[in-house]
DNA sequence: CCGGATGATGAAATCGATTACATACTCGGC
DNA sequence: GCCGAGTATGTAATCGATTTCATCATCCGG
């Protein structure tokens, strides 16, 4: 706060008025006669006046503030989202706030925590792997109509998701894979238990059967969207015996780590197996050779989730009566 | 905020005593005898008190924030700084905010308005390409001291800089090109007027001139830290009749963009040209062929700049006489 | 046994905004 | 000429904490 800027009681000496009239031309104007309203105007230009957040937030009971829940802040997988998300909010009269949940893992209270301490009124979660009991406890709090989810969402919990149709990228990738020949097709999941992961082999196992491919259960290759991942999915495909002759990666940082890994091991890519990942990240157009991936458009993504967090925000704040207009 | 959730007065009234008693047990326990100090702190359980933040600062007039300044949330180069960051101020009471300066320009004020708004009471800024006139707003305001640089500065402001020998490493490149023999080594640069692409640029001329290399003038191409600037790079190598066997680009994500443009040329990498990039980003390694490039411990420096923030912002907030204790 | 130092606590002011309610004035209809 | 509605503005309560200052009890040395 440091230098002691104008205070609303300064801007309303200085124009002659009381607070009260300060405070509406600022939110209210056409409450407040024209001369008035420009003598007040003037005054703030004169003093140089701006309104003090913390007490704004005080009094009107809201934080200012959203929350953003990112998984690994250190992918770029991430960062066009977090673009978006960003540009969704500016604008708006909050604040973005994002915290990284695999180096600084919540506790089941944090989150609800955030909500009760009045440092924010919503938040959007990257992160699939909540605990209901997290969930649970906002929603107790009153804060279930203000968590959306994007990319990735918790089982079982109906919070509102803005995620690309996963399964069908996957089935995507594999009529792809076919078209261009290829029979036997190895897929790097990621890591167990995220939904993403389900999503996606789900899709693949689906299309691989639906276009009746043949199936070996090691062709399934665990992974966890990590470039090491990919890497180890190299070695794992360089050491079988039967083995593919194409892949279909759960991330496209897992398809660089693999193809890397195929290279190093002697096989070319795409002429002894084709790769495909997904997610569409920048450097996918970029790498050596280029590579074939499922879209998705993250900052779009970003600015929707947005939109939708605004507009609960909206609406939750809006009194009972005006949301039900019908008579 | 939602669920009126317990307030102070809560408390007290539970504990049967003043809530200047409360807020004591809180903020400085000693003041308070054993036995209301336990009645109180169960009263705190018994009703699930968590401490309103807005009422908090506002009182304590602070923000209880601080803003991260990224040039482009976009890039993969930040994302592990950004995690540093967010480590360095967890367990803080401060909060992180992050905006894209290139998505969301500023105007000369918005920087100052955040401080004046009592919305920062900090802020750490990647871009160097802040004007100076923003700067002095702020030093104005008195936020002169509360303000750090990370990776980039602005020449001819002395805020602390966080930052890795750019210079230096641009030497490092050139002398390790120049180990594996190479004679003719030209230099993708970052965009005009950025401080690092000054510094590096700078290093790689006067490792070059001392090492007494051929140096023509078509052999610095202009970049700016792109993949794209990369691919551009590589068509304008393509072209050069006397060309270089070694580029030293001035981030790995030109590198890449380079190697892929040469590799589309038909030039192989590294047999026939060999790149070195800067920053040493986690996809490098896995780069094909690998990347050789300078590292930057990128979240070493983002917690080291929360550190040297979160000082400044302690020592600003403590009042002059216990920061000059020499009698 | 008293004065003053020390320790524990409470009452009330304060931070800077918003807003419910009160007040004063204007105007049109009867 | 009076009343009610409408408009413009002010007064003061309020949001939920922190902190200054006052009060009161206790204790110790002389």
């Amino acid at each position: 706060m440091l230098q002691k800027s104008a205070t609303i009681q300064d801007v309303a000496r200085a124009a002659q008025v009381s607070t009260a009239t300060v405070s509406r031309v600022l939110s209210n104007p056409k409450l407040v006669a024209e001369p008035t309203r420009a003598a007040v105007t003037e005054a703030i230009r004169a003093t140089g006046y701006r309104v003090n957040q913390a007490a704004r937030n005080l009094r009107m009971q809201r934080a200012g503030a959203v929350l953003v829940l990112v998984p690994n802040l250190g992918k770029p997988f991430y960062s066009g989202i977090l673009a978006g998300i960003s540009e969704g909010f500016a604008g708006s009269d909050y604040e973005v706030l994002i915290t990284d949940t695999e180096r600084n893992p919540m506790q089941d209270t944090a989150l609800a925590g955030y909500f009760q301490d009045g440092r924010i009124d919503g938040a959007i979660s990257l992160d699939g792997g909540l605990s209901s009991a997290m969930l649970n406890h906002c929603a107790q709090g009153g804060a279930g109509e203000r968590i959306v989810f994007l990319c990735e969402w918790v089982e079982g919990e109906d919070f509102p998701v803005i995620t690309t149709d996963n399964a069908e990228g996957a089935r995507l990738a594999i009529r792809h894979l076919h078209a261009l020949g290829h029979r036997k097709i190895a897929h790097v999941t990621g890591p167990d238990g995220n939904v993403l992961t389900t999503a996606r082999r789900r899709g693949m196992v689906e299309e691989r059967a639906r276009l009746e491919l043949p199936a070996r259960p090691e062709w399934i290759i665990r992974g966890d969207f990590s470039l090491n991942s990919g890497r180890e999915a190299a070695e794992r495909i360089l050491a079988m015996e039967d083995r593919p002759t194409a892949v279909f990666c759960s991330a496209d940082m897992v398809a660089f780590g693999l193809i890397s890994g195929l290279q190093n091991g002697g096989l070319r890519v795409p002429e002894d197996v084709s790769v495909v990942g997904f997610d569409d990240i920048e450097m996918s157009e970029y790498y050596v050779p280029a590579l074939t991936t499922i879209r998705q458009d993250r900052h779009r993504m970003g600015r929707r989730s947005a939109e939708v967090l605004l507009d609960r925000l909206a609406r939750s704040n809006t009194p009972l009566e005006r949301q039900m207009q019908i008579p």
